[in-house]
DNA sequence: CGGTAGTCCGTG
DNA sequence: CACGGACTACCG
């Protein structure tokens, strides 16, 4: 073990007594310090077992991991419009192991390679578009959790957009994120839990993920609360958020983790009454992704291939795409003439 | 936006 | 010769 990691884990488990302490009995951290003390002195002669560090904080998100399932078992955010614009982009990022994760601990790259599983990021790498740093720290595979690839780019990439977009009707948006290993039935019907691993890290598959969404108003309250299990596999455009929504204790009774220890939550309205929990349809997602295609593409060739899928799937142009052609055309003709004049 | 995979090439 | 980084092509 790290001095660094003992040291953060001390810290992080300190806070969080404290944080008990205010909300339930004002002896108990004395108290239960003073035991520990004892007890390290009876007991624990050989030093307290150590599960890694509580907390880990990035620039972006701030995360609690699992160094037995290698994966995240919760991350936070908080967003606000000038998180998600900017000019960071993933194109010269690559996911890798998170240096502060002990490597006999962390997942790696060959671990999800050809896995039949996709990388899903807990904290979207598009929640960090106002930091190039920020964003190749969303790319630790400390925030990273094996997820199905239709789910990940269908489903859930949906759902993060949606809570990109709560940035522009809400003063902040706090999002926790994480996986679930949830039970089901066999045939007796009794439950059971039981779920893949991949790779030489046996990286744990979850079987569901989870999101819960807190939105404030301009005074910076918190008004509205959703939560949501999604089962981590394929889900079409025929599927509404709200059919995955769940009261927030059924999600920290199935993490066992108190998200919000001091904030009454009860007191929040239901995001999905206040705002729509209406996620892109299939016409308006198609023409998302090709208008980040025409963004991105870096010559001629691959802008008129952009362009002509607006046709193939039958969608008619925007602005913005008419916008980012005429744009991005006349640059790469720029490019070609000031080419042949060297 | 969210991803995978094939290919080329340098390295020990 | 196996492996890993970089670059390209591709898909929903």
């Amino acid at each position: 073990m790290s001095l660094r990691s003992f040291l953060f884990g001390s810290v992080a488990s300190y806070a969080s007594v404290v944080v008990y302490y205010m909300v339930t009995d004002k002896k108990a951290l004395p108290e239960s310090s003073s035991k520990l003390e004892s007890a390290s002195k009876s007991i624990l002669t050989h030093g307290i077992p150590d599960r890694g560090p509580n907390i880990q904080v990035y620039d972006n998100h701030v995360l609690s991991y699992d160094q037995a399932k290698k994966t995240p078992i919760w991350v936070a955010e908080r967003i606000t419009r000038e998180h998600v614009n900017g000019p960071a982009d993933r194109k010269n990022i690559r996911f890798k192991p998170d240096p502060d994760v002990p490597t006999r601990f962390s997942a790696d790259n060959s671990d999800y390679l050809r896995s039949g599983w996709s990388r899903g990021h807990m904290s979207p790498a598009g929640d960090n578009k106002y930091s190039q740093e920020a964003m190749s720290q969303s790319f630790y595979l400390s925030n990273i959790v094996p997820q199905n690839l239709d789910n990940n780019a269908g489903f859930w990439n949906r759902l993060e957009i949606y809570c990109r977009d709560l940035t522009q009707r809400y003063n902040a948006v706090t999002i926790f994120s994480g996986p679930l290993s949830l039970p089901s039935p066999i045939e007796d019907g009794k439950l059971v839990v039981t779920y893949p691993v991949i790779g030489k890290n046996q990286v744990a598959v979850p079987t569901h993920l989870y999101k819960i969404i807190i939105v404030e108003d301009k005074n910076s309250k918190p008004i509205g609360i959703g939560s949501f299990i999604v089962p981590n596999k394929p889900i079409g455009f025929e599927h509404a958020l709200t059919e995955y929504q769940v009261p927030l204790d059924e999600v920290e009774r199935k993490t066992g983790v108190t998200f919000t220890p001091k904030l009454d939550t009860s007191g929040l309205r239901d995001l999905c009454e206040i705002d729509s929990c209406k996620l892109m349809q299939k016409g308006d997602f198609d023409s998302y992704f090709i208008g980040r295609r025409l963004k991105s593409a870096n010559n001629r060739q691959t802008l008129e291939k952009a362009w002509k899928e607006l046709d193939a799937k039958k969608i008619t142009p925007t602005q913005y795409h008419i916008d980012v052609y005429k744009q991005k055309m006349e640059e790469f003709k720029n490019n070609e003439r000031n080419k042949s004049e060297e």
